[in-house]
DNA sequence: TTCGATGCAAAGCGTTTGCATACTG
DNA sequence: CAGTATGCAAACGCTTTGCATCGAA
């Protein structure tokens, strides 16, 4: 497979954009991350690397990754956006624990086909879904014990 | 089973609370409303029987009224905030058409079972979970067409 | 008479945008 | 060179909060 930042690089090449030291400095730290992270966790770790990239930056560069499909948004119930860094295809879902944060990702086909189903049902063209599931992971359920 | 304007009375007494007309006023046609209504929605239905009422205080008893468990707020992808009057316990997802903003509650047993599943796999306690199906509603997928 | 509730305006917070400057192709 | 990208700060939209006043119990 060809490194992540290539990807980019034909992404902007093809809309006719430019490629900045700003945009891989971003990119491969986000692609690097493997998790998913707020514009705040992003432009944090960025400006460790590179001092002198501002906060619009980070935004811009975010919904850049998400037209370009290498990055998703997705806001949970505290109502912010976190980005994560989409490098195949698959769908998944997500466990969150509502104490420490951690966010467990998960794949289930038969919730996708039932979906569906309930889609067909109600006459609906699907475009895309979500699920969360919010409780205590295995560690924050002994941690409450104390 | 007793009118839901009641409902709120004995939450505010059981809590020291006080009754307020701007409280009934909201809260009946938030009850009335039978729908999801966004903070501003309703304070454009609420002002229209009692100019007076304030934003804040719209706010404010949103608020109260989840912690009354006369409401949920939901949060869908575009970010702010949505309640919906709770009265019943049993617990339903959405349908959202992304065209016309319409919302279609559902409720799968098979779904819900899945979910405990995949938790249990996981080791995490289920506090609570959404799900959200986006895309077309019969209408929306019809009108596209032309 | 006591406190909680209200209305207003101001502040907060995450995010976006305008603009002059810097850089890519 | 032309036109996009950047950094800064100001603007934004939704939501919350401080404060003086009002009103329920």
């Amino acid at each position: 497979m060809k490194p992540a930042v290539d990807k980019l690089s034909e992404y902007l090449a093809g809309q006719g954009l430019k490629s900045t030291s700003q945009r891989d400095t971003i990119f491969n730290i986000f692609a690097k991350a493997r998790q998913h992270l707020s514009a705040d966790e992003l432009y944090a770790r960025v400006k460790k690397s590179n001092p002198g990239i501002g906060y619009a930056t980070v935004y811009r560069t975010l919904r850049l990754l998400a037209e370009a499909g290498l990055a998703e948004e997705c806001r949970f119930e505290d109502g912010f956006s976190r980005f994560e860094y989409k490098d195949t295809d698959t769908h998944h879902d997500h466990l969150i624990c509502t104490r420490c944060g951690k966010i467990i990702e998960f794949e289930n086909e038969s919730i996708e086909a039932l979906q569906h189903d309930v889609a067909r049902e109600n006459r609906f063209k699907v475009q895309s879904h979500k699920m969360e599931i919010y409780g205590l992971c295995a560690v924050c359920q002994q941690q409450k014990g104390k």
